[in-house]
DNA sequence: TGCCAAAACGAACGTTCGTGCTATATTGCG
DNA sequence: CGCAATATAGCACGAACGTTCGTTTTGGCA
């Protein structure tokens, strides 16, 4: 009987390959930040490990997974450092806000070279259908829905003001990261975290109940003068 | 005497040359919002426009004169169709918030293709020094600036809270307006139109002053219920 | 009407792109 | 130890890239 062709276990077993992969993929992912994943051209990547291109193609088997697997493994990547750590603090308010922290500091880090791997790609191939962009779409979608449950387990957990809907909150807080990481990349304003971090608290400490409230950073002082201090004055 | 090259004076006196250009130049700004200033290739574009490659090339003399050209034109556009028919509004808060619902309806009507073309710019572009890059990110921050002039005008007007800072506010917008673009051009998302409207609604009703109320659209109701039951019901 | 610069063209340049084919190392297992 | 599977390299391909060059078409003005 002929085997259903490289599987991941059938991989496994001779580790070169793979590790090779894996080598591969982790400059790809890098150039593919910065370039854009139809600049990552397979001569490029082959430069940079000092490797044929014909080796390296043979990985993949045509560019189009080759992208796929870059967007996989830039997935696991921004699973590693973002959600997986921000999945320690317990549910709710807690996590919602580490969610966001983490992210900007993601971008900060500069874990992808070109700031956020996905915001760059889904801007790339927003426009051109095909499985690339089904598959980062699914990923962002991802996101989104993870802010979103977050923001209804702190809900449910009655630190969040219940009337407030999820999908919207999210799409507000997910629009401050692609703010923060268009600053931040396009001219370097590293101020940019700073304001979006603002923003969040504000917009999170609003909705917050007095059960939720402390689960959250103190709001920035106004920076001229101690201002409208905490009276909650404005709104009438 | 030499003639000082080709200026614009010297062109207009031949019409052809000029209104060819131009033409190419409306082509040019809808495939790159939709396939990238470096998606945006000269036979392709020769192509589109049924002439040859070198007579298309000739008005440019490289390519990234042609993607300078183009960045310059679709500036045109986007003062044409966003920021003048806002300034037809008085300065102040009402200029704001026509300059926020302007820009949605920007996206919204397709005014190109691809969606904003600055913000696909700039996505592809961030990672790359040089005059595109340059220019894109100058563009952008005239565009930041607008805003944050308009919100201080706002508050010289007594409409909005003088306490706040006009980048912070302008950066916030901004980023809804980014977020939108997005949740639409990857998405298809017509709802994200109406989720940043409301965001940023909410945003300025909250630092309007009594004054400046009246300016800004009304709040929309919360959408399942008569409004917020509330009660203090979760924790379920 | 004929001239002449502007404008457009067609063909070709050298590169690089993605993608095949074939041959040679490398390696784990019987 | 040797064999078969795996992994990498070498070479070539057709197409498309940006660019150059010499030629042809065009259209306003003397």
């Amino acid at each position: 009987m002929t085997i259903p062709a490289k599987t991941t276990a059938a991989r496994a077993r001779r580790a070169h390959g793979e590790r090779t992969r894996q080598a591969i993929l982790e400059a790809a992912v890098h150039i593919a930040s910065e370039e854009g994943l139809e600049g990552l051209t397979i001569g490029r990547l082959a430069a940079e490990l000092s490797m044929s291109k014909s080796g390296l193609f043979a990985h993949f088997g045509s560019k189009e997974e080759l992208q796929l697997a870059t967007v996989e493994a830039a997935r696991e990547v921004f699973v590693r450092e973002v959600v997986r750590p921000a999945f320690e603090a317990p549910k709710g308010l807690a996590r919602l806000w580490v969610l966001c922290e983490v992210w900007l500091e993601y971008v900060r880090r500069e874990v992808f070279r070109g700031g956020c791997f996905f915001t760059a790609a889904a801007a790339e191939f927003d426009g051109r259908p095909g499985a690339v962009r089904d598959r980062v779409a699914a990923i962002m979608k991802e996101w989104l829905a993870g802010l979103g449950r977050s923001v209804a387990e702190a809900q449910a957990e009655g630190q969040l003001d219940p009337a407030a809907d999820p999908a919207q909150l999210a799409f507000e807080l997910h629009a401050l990261e692609m703010g923060a990481n268009w600053a931040y990349q396009l001219h370097g304003d590293r101020q940019a975290f700073a304001r979006a971090r603002e923003a969040m608290v504000e917009r999170l400490r609003r909705l917050a109940t007095p059960g939720g409230l402390p689960l959250l950073p103190p709001l920035k002082q106004s920076k001229t003068r101690p201002t409208r201090a905490t009276r909650g004055k404005a709104r009438t």
